[in-house]
DNA sequence: AACACGGGCAACCGCGTGTAC
DNA sequence: CGTACACGCGGTTGCCCGTGT
């Protein structure tokens, strides 16, 4: 059927927006706040696509932004809500008020991926890379396809809605749960025994985000619910 | 000094979901 | 109930800038 183009991208603007632009947006949205996007452009007198709008204030204007890099604290934070919600970032980025989606999405692919595998750790499964091995030559008589994460898992149960780390997970638990298990474990301790790794004092360490009980509940909402 | 390369980040694109009609 | 629309999300792209050669 196909979807009509959020705008008609003709004589709209694209690429780095402007001081200027983002005043107009700006001054638009404190004064009017946001009712609908598609008309804020309009009514603001922005040559842009509403979305567009959106995307930049949300990532960039918003007034309680928190600016700034990261802290090595909110990093092993990210990898643990990463161990339990894949890649939803949305879901992860509302644990940090006054962080993006975008910029914690940005952030996990440039940094923290390199740091957990510098560390010897998959980012996908967050399990220890040599331990992931091992499950692969344990398990030879499985169908390797079985083992790889499918993006396209058209007939997976809630394709489209699990990303690849749970979809994995789930792919996992069906031939072994007791791996499942395992798997789990590691999740949660990943954060921890990165903290030891670098010498770094977490609250986590008393008080985890979390519980592994928690992990292990199928009642628990996002990581199981369709909405 | 000039060039190549890689990292970081802002922005775009396309799809899924919710909802009004 | 089906359709169209707006929004939100995640993946990807492309540009800019710092660093290495």
């Amino acid at each position: 059927m196909g979807r009509q183009p959020c705008c008609d991208k003709v004589g709209l603007k694209r690429g780095p927006w402007t001081i200027e632009e983002d005043h107009k947006l700006i001054n638009f949205i404190l004064d009017n706040g946001i009712h609908c996007w598609r008309m804020v452009p309009k009514l603001a007198g922005l040559l842009r696509c509403g979305k567009s709008c959106r995307l930049r204030w949300i990532n960039y204007l918003r007034p309680d932004l928190k600016r700034g890099a990261l802290s090595e604290m909110e990093e092993n934070q990210i990898i643990q809500l990463h161990a339990r919600f894949g890649n939803r970032w949305s879901k992860i980025a509302s644990h940090f008020p006054g962080r993006t989606d975008n910029e914690i999405k940005n952030h996990w692919n440039t940094r923290i991926k390199r740091r957990l595998k510098l560390l010897g750790v998959d980012p996908v499964t967050h399990k220890p890379i040599e331990e992931k091995e091992k499950v692969a030559e344990k398990t030879e008589t499985v169908p390797e396809e079985s083992l790889e994460v499918t993006p396209k898992a058209d007939n997976h149960e809630q394709s489209g809605v699990l990303e690849t780390s749970e979809r994995q997970n789930e792919v996992e638990m069906s031939y072994d749960e007791r791996n499942d298990y395992e798997m789990l474990s590691g999740s949660l301790d990943v954060g921890l025994w990165i903290n030891q790794e670098t010498n770094t004092s977490n609250s986590y360490n008393s008080t985890p985000p979390f519980s592994l009980e928690d992990s292990l509940n199928p009642s628990m909402g996002e990581s199981s619910s369709v909405q």
